[in-house]
DNA sequence: ATTTATGATTGACG
DNA sequence: CGTCAATCATAAAT
C-alpha cells in the first residue's frame, strides 16, 4: 500500500507539529484541502495551483515531513526481494548461439558468406559446398536478424530507462524517492528487457534447430549435383560401360573433378548401375538391335561419345577395355579390391553427421 | 496436385 | 568393405 510514499494523513492531529502556531493551522488545513481537490481542476488552472504550492512557506517543512515518513514506513517494506534468477534455460540458449557463432564476437557477417559463395562458383564448381555455403547464408541472415533485434531492444531499454529516470527525478522535486528506489526500477526495468530478449533468443535458437534439420540432416534437403557434375559422371559411365565400377582412385578423380565427395560418387554409380539396368531391361532389352539411338528412354546418349553396348554383347569379353569382365545379363558382382589399405574417407560412407 | 528424377539410406550377401 | 536391390524423401517436371 501507499506506493508513491505519501504516508499518513496529517490531518488527524495538527497540534503534534511542534511549536506551529495556532494560526497556521488554518493554513495547513486550506493547503491540504488545495492538495486533495487539486484532480478536479484544469491543467492550466494546476498548474498555476502548483507553482504557488511550491512557492509555499510551508513547502519545505512538509516535504520534509514526508520524507521521514517515508523512511519509517521504507524500513519495513524492504523485505519480500528477491535478487536476480541466474536461469538455466537462459543460459543454456546463450551457450548455443554462442556455440553456433550466432552471439558473441562479431565476425564475418552477412558478406561473408557470399563472398564464399562466389569463390566457389569462381573456381569452377559450385556444388556440394554449396550446400554448406547457403548453410552459412542462412545462418549469417539469422544472425544479423538477431543483432538487430537485440540492439533495437538494448536501445529501447536504454531509453525506456532514461524515460523513467527522468520521470522520477522531476518527480522527486514533489515527492521523497531514494536513489535505492529508482536503483530498483532500473533493475526491473532491465529485467523486463532482459526477458525479452531471452524470447529473441529462444526463438534464435529455434530457427537454427530448423536450418540445422533442413540442412545437415542429409537425406532431407536433396540437392541435386551439377550439370557438370552429372555431366562427368555420364562420361565416366558410358564410356566404362563394359565395366563401370571405378576403381577408388578414379573414384577420387571423378570427386575432385566434380566436387563431391567419394562416397557420393559411390553412390552415384550404384544408382546408376542399376537404373541403367532398369531401363535397358524395360525399354532397351527388345530394341537392343540397333546400336545407334535404341529409345527415346535411353536418354541422348550420344552426348558422351561412346554407346551403350546392348545387354547381349555385354558378355562379349572381346574388346574389354577392364581387366576382367563377363557378365551375364548384367555386371558381375565380383569386385577387385584394389589396394584396401590406404583409406582416407573422412567422411565413413557418407555425409551423414 | 501428381508424377518423375535423383541422391541417399538400409539390409543382405559374399 | 563394396555392391545390389529396395526404399525413402525431396527436387524437378508435368
Amino acid at each position: 500500500m501507499d506506493p508513491y510514499g505519501y504516508g499518513p494523513r496529517l490531518d488527524p492531529d495538527p497540534k503534534s507539529m511542534g511549536g506551529v502556531p495556532s494560526s497556521s493551522q488554518s493554513d495547513i488545513n486550506q493547503l491540504l484541502d488545495q492538495i486533495l481537490c487539486i484532480t478536479d481542476q484544469t491543467l492550466d488552472e494546476a498548474q498555476v495551483r502548483k507553482h504557488t504550492l511550491n512557492c509555499h512557506r510551508m513547502k519545505p517543512a512538509l516535504f520534509e515531513v514526508l520524507c521521514q515518513i517515508k523512511e519509517k514506513t521504507v524500513l519495513s517494506q524492504r523485505h519480500g526481494e528477491q535478487e536476480d534468477v541466474p536461469d538455466p534455460q537462459l543460459a543454456r540458449l546463450d551457450n548455443m548461439l554462442v556455440a553456433e557463432g550466432v552471439a558473441g564476437p562479431e565476425k564475418g557477417r552477412g558478406d561473408q558468406a557470399a563472398s564464399t559463395a562466389a569463390a566457389a562458383s569462381a573456381s569452377g564448381q559450385p556444388e556440394t559446398t554449396v550446400e554448406h555455403v547457403d548453410y552459412k547464408n542462412k545462418l549469417s541472415e539469422i544472425r544479423s536478424i538477431y543483432h538487430l533485434e537485440f540492439e533495437k531492444y538494448e536501445q529501447a531499454c536504454n531509453e525506456f530507462t532514461t524515460h523513467v529516470m527522468n520521470l522520477l527525478r522531476e518527480q522527486s522535486r514533489t515527492r521523497p524517492i531514494t536513489a535505492k528506489e529508482i536503483e530498483r526500477m532500473v533493475r526491473i526495468v532491465h529485467q523486463k528487457f532482459l526477458s525479452i530478449q531471452g524470447q529473441l533468443k529462444q526463438s534464435t535458437c529455434e530457427a537454427i534447430m530448423i536450418l540445422r534439420s533442413r540442412f545437415l540432416d542429409t537425406r532431407r534437403k536433396r540437392r541435386n549435383f551439377s550439370k557438370k557434375a552429372t555431366e562427368v559422371l555420364n562420361e565416366y559411365f558410358y564410356s566404362h560401360l563394359a565395366n563401370p565400377y571405378p576403381s577408388e582412385e578414379a573414384k577420387e578423380e571423378l570427386a575432385r573433378k566434380c566436387n563431391i565427395t567419394v562416397s557420393q560418387v559411390s553412390n552415384w554409380f550404384g544408382n546408376k548401375r542399376i537404373r541403367y539396368k532398369k531401363n535397358i531391361s524395360k525399354a532397351q532389352e527388345e530394341a537392343n538391335g540397333y546400336t545407334g539411338k535404341p529409345t527415346m528412354q535411353s536418354q541422348h546418349l550420344e552426348d558422351y561419345g561412346l554407346m551403350l553396348p546392348p545387354p547381349s554383347e555385354w558378355n562379349d569379353f572381346h574388346h574389354t577395355p577392364s581387366p576382367h569382365l563377363h557378365s551375364p545379363d548384367h555386371w558381375p558382382a565380383e569386385h577387385h579390391q584394389i589396394d584396401p589399405g590406404l583409406r582416407d574417407d573422412k567422411d565413413g560412407r557418407s555425409l551423414t553427421r
